[in-house]
DNA sequence: GATGCGTCAAATAT
DNA sequence: CATATTTGACGCAT
């Protein structure tokens, strides 16, 4: 296993610095494990591509494209999206133009803009009976800019010139405003999402919408977390998810923004969003409201449906989870029913079922029965079959349209109508081997899977909840805990917890991380709060139902039956903490395979930058490791992968003169039920940019030491 | 025809 | 639970 990688798989010599390649041990191939949704191809996984270590803020190799994914790169060097490095791109990225000049299409001849026009797997446009070559125009053409401006030269004046005719109604203080101004202003520069270029804006790939995601996300995050703290008594029903929305797409912040048939690169089938503005920004669904979304056709004025969201707010329904019955949109105001009309998305879904034209299906489903909180499933494409009318309960008249999946489609929402079955005990999960592995040491109970061979689970390990101290951790600046009786609260500024971690409170109501930090400080033994404290997330326990499974090829991994948002809690590394200085290099290989090094180099990711963050401290070495060979719980099955959905940090646990850390894992992206649950072990490795896929999925990749690794070797079950 | 402005419908998340 | 909320289409005026 420790065969350097040098030989086979290192780029030409010369091209980097062998001063700076790091320690690289392969895997047992080359190529990284890609995490693999179930019934997904993998056929856009690489093979066989070669690999150099880069340190994170290079040098970087000719060929080399470097990416911070909203990570600020330790020195000045600038990277800007999309300039330099990219091949795809090349060096000819249109200048972007004020939104307010993408208003209305102007079809004209291409005049040689040089972009490349990639196909997109989304433009099928047979159907609409124009041909490929007019279609790219059409959608390429319109946003031609006029500036030879950078965005990050306009201001903000530019963007928002639709806003000024029409200001927004606000009630109340204008520093509000100006404050959600200035932040997002400085969150999109240490964001670099100044730099989104405009061809990015109207062609997404996997990258854009991922960062996208992402930077909505953080920032809807950080909105709730100051409305929260600013706005305590009041309580005032604020939507910070439409105020992110809007603010980045008044920003430009947004891609795929032109509206098409069929799908929408860098959305799969099965991705999961909470909220109708994150279908809007990726270009999924554009309406806010609205759950049909149409175009008209270039050719003869028509109208076609593109997608629509199935939300349960008229009676959708369907036989099985391939066919839906959507109803027509209309027909109600102010509480009263009328006949519906066969105008807008009505009309536009008619025209489709004689146009047969592909129409992208969302559907809502509650995130647990009863729920209010809905999940957006992209569940594919769909062709209208039928449409007929109906009178309704009220006797008016409503439009129906039978919608059947195309086939070949991976698995979306009939996942989520099996794990539903699951849950309810109505159907088995097939393949299990235990019921619990934990023997009821944890909240929920945790399956044992194997759907792919015989084995009957892993080696024998103890299950344990937590981390087995033997001796408390040192902190060098102890504290005291807080006096928050009844659990502290978002606008606490008093709370010692609170300021130790910022000023604010780090977690939403539901649990979820509101930023991230290099350190989060949560509430311990010696804080007042009870124990079901919002600061004491990472102590409550398993909030989802995970099933260990096995991997077709790395062993045994971790995955959920239930959704994840983004930055929700899903565990904490526990095990055996075991002195790290005198230890040295932690034993046999055997041992190695479940330890948990956190004084490894580790980079964390950092949302928006606090003055606690930004002073250079963002490196904290962390003298803990955990060896989970013999004691552990489910997150010693996580694997790793170089496009990782779930980060671990550091939590430390106040406690008299000491202090207990313990490692967390939140998730970094909305992650579907059944998808493989990873985290980057922590080795920082570029990929060469060899055009892989067309979307340019995995364009950087970190691969890990080798160390704490429960991928690829596995005894016999001892049970 | 192109552009600009006001109105409207849609359904959600708190 | 009531309701403030946003986008883009559409219609009309210039």
């Amino acid at each position: 296993m420790d065969q350097g990688l040098d030989s086979e798989s290192v780029p030409p010599p010369g091209s980097i610095d062998r001063s700076r390649v790091l320690d690289v041990r392969p895997l047992r191939c080359l190529a990284p494990q890609f995490p693999t949704q179930p019934g997904m191809s993998s056929a856009s996984t690489p093979q066989s591509t070669p690999f150099v270590c880069v340190p994170p803020t290079g040098p970087f190799p000719t060929g080399v494209r470097p990416f911070y994914p909203f990570m600020v790169p330790n020195d000045s060097q600038q990277i800007p999206f999309g300039a330099p490095n990219q091949p795809s791109f090349g060096n000819d990225i249109p200048a972007p133009v004020p939104l307010n000049s993408f208003r209305t299409p102007t079809p004209q001849a291409n005049g040689g803009t040089g972009r490349s026009k990639r196909a997109s797997k989304g433009q099928r446009l047979g159907s609409l009976g124009m041909d490929d070559d007019s279609y790219s125009d059409y959608q390429s053409d319109q946003y031609v800019g006029e500036f030879g401006v950078n965005s990050a030269d306009l201001d903000d004046a530019s963007y928002s010139g639709k806003r000024k005719g029409r200001p927004r109604k606000r009630r109340g203080d204008n520093g509000d405003e100006l404050d959600v101004e200035s932040l997002v202003n400085s969150f999109l520069t240490s964001f670099k999402l100044r730099e989104f270029n405009d061809y990015r804006r109207a062609n997404g790939d996997t990258e854009a919408v991922d960062n996208i995601m992402l930077a909505y996300d953080l920032f809807r995050r950080r909105l709730t977390q100051l409305e929260e703290a600013k706005d305590l008594t009041s309580g005032v029903a604020r939507r910070p998810d439409l105020k992110a929305g809007a603010l980045l797409m008044t920003k430009g912040v947004r891609t795929n923004n032109t509206k098409r048939i069929g799908h929408v690169p860098g959305v799969e089938v099965g991705d999961i969003f909470f909220f109708r503005m994150e279908l809007c920004i990726v270009g999924l669904h554009f309406p806010s409201m609205a759950g049909i979304d149409y175009i008209k056709t270039t050719m003869n004025e028509e109208t076609v449906a593109v997608s629509i969201v199935s939300s349960g707010g008229y009676d959708d329904e369907g036989e099985d989870g391939d066919v839906l019955i959507y109803s027509g949109h209309g027909g109600l105001k102010d509480g009263r029913m009328s006949d519906q009309k066969l105008e807008r998305g009505n009309l536009a879904l008619e025209k489709s079922l004689h146009r047969a034209n592909e129409v992208r299906v969302i559907r809502g489903v509650p995130e647990f029965p009863g729920a209010t909180v809905k999940i957006y499933v992209y569940d594919g494409l769909y062709k209208v079959q039928e449409s007929w009318g109906e009178k309704n309960k009220s006797g008016c008249n409503v439009f129906k349209y039978k919608l059947v999946r195309v086939p070949g489609q991976p698995e979306a929402f009939t996942l989520w109508k099996s794990i539903r079955q699951w849950k309810d005990g109505v159907a088995r999960r097939p393949g299990v081997v235990l019921p619990d592995l934990t023997s009821g040491a944890e909240t929920h109970p945790v399956y044992l899977v194997n759907d792919v061979d015989d084995e009957k689970g892993p080696a024998y390990f103890t299950y344990v909840s937590s981390l087995m101290y033997s001796k408390p951790f040192a902190t060098p600046k102890p504290s005291l805990g807080c006096q928050c009786m009844g659990g502290c609260q978002p606008g606490g500024t008093n709370c010692p917890c609170n300021q130790k971690n910022g000023g604010y409170l780090l977690y939403s109501s539901l649990g979820v991380l509101l930023a991230h930090k290099s350190l989060i400080h949560e509430c311990g033994p010696t804080c007042a709060c009870p124990p079901n404290c919002r600061n004491r997330v990472s102590q409550a326990g398993l909030k989802v139902r995970l099933e260990v499974f096995k991997t077709k090829n790395r062993g045994w991994g971790l995955r959920s039956w239930d959704a994840i948002r983004a930055g929700g809690f899903i565990c904490e590394y526990a095990g055996d903490v075991i002195d790290a200085s005198t230890t040295g290099d932690f034993g046999n290989e055997n041992e190695d395979n479940y330890i948990f090094d956190a004084t490894r180099s580790y980079e964390p990711l950092v949302a928006i930058q606090d003055e606690d963050d930004c002073n250079g401290s963002r490196k904290i070495p962390f003298p803990l490791v955990i060896n989970a060979k013999n004691n552990g719980n489910v997150a010693r099955f996580m694997n790793h992968s170089c496009s990782p959905n779930v980060i671990w940090l550091p939590v430390l646990r106040e406690s008299d003169n000491n202090s207990y850390i313990h490692i967390a894992f939140f998730a970094i992206r909305h992650i579907p039920p059944m998808q493989e649950l990873t985290y980057d072990y922590g080795r920082r490795v570029l990929q060469l940019t060899t055009p892989i896929t067309m979307n340019n999925k995995f364009s950087w990749c970190l691969i890990p030491l080798g160390k704490k690794t429960n991928m690829y070797r596995y005894n016999t079950a001892a049970r």
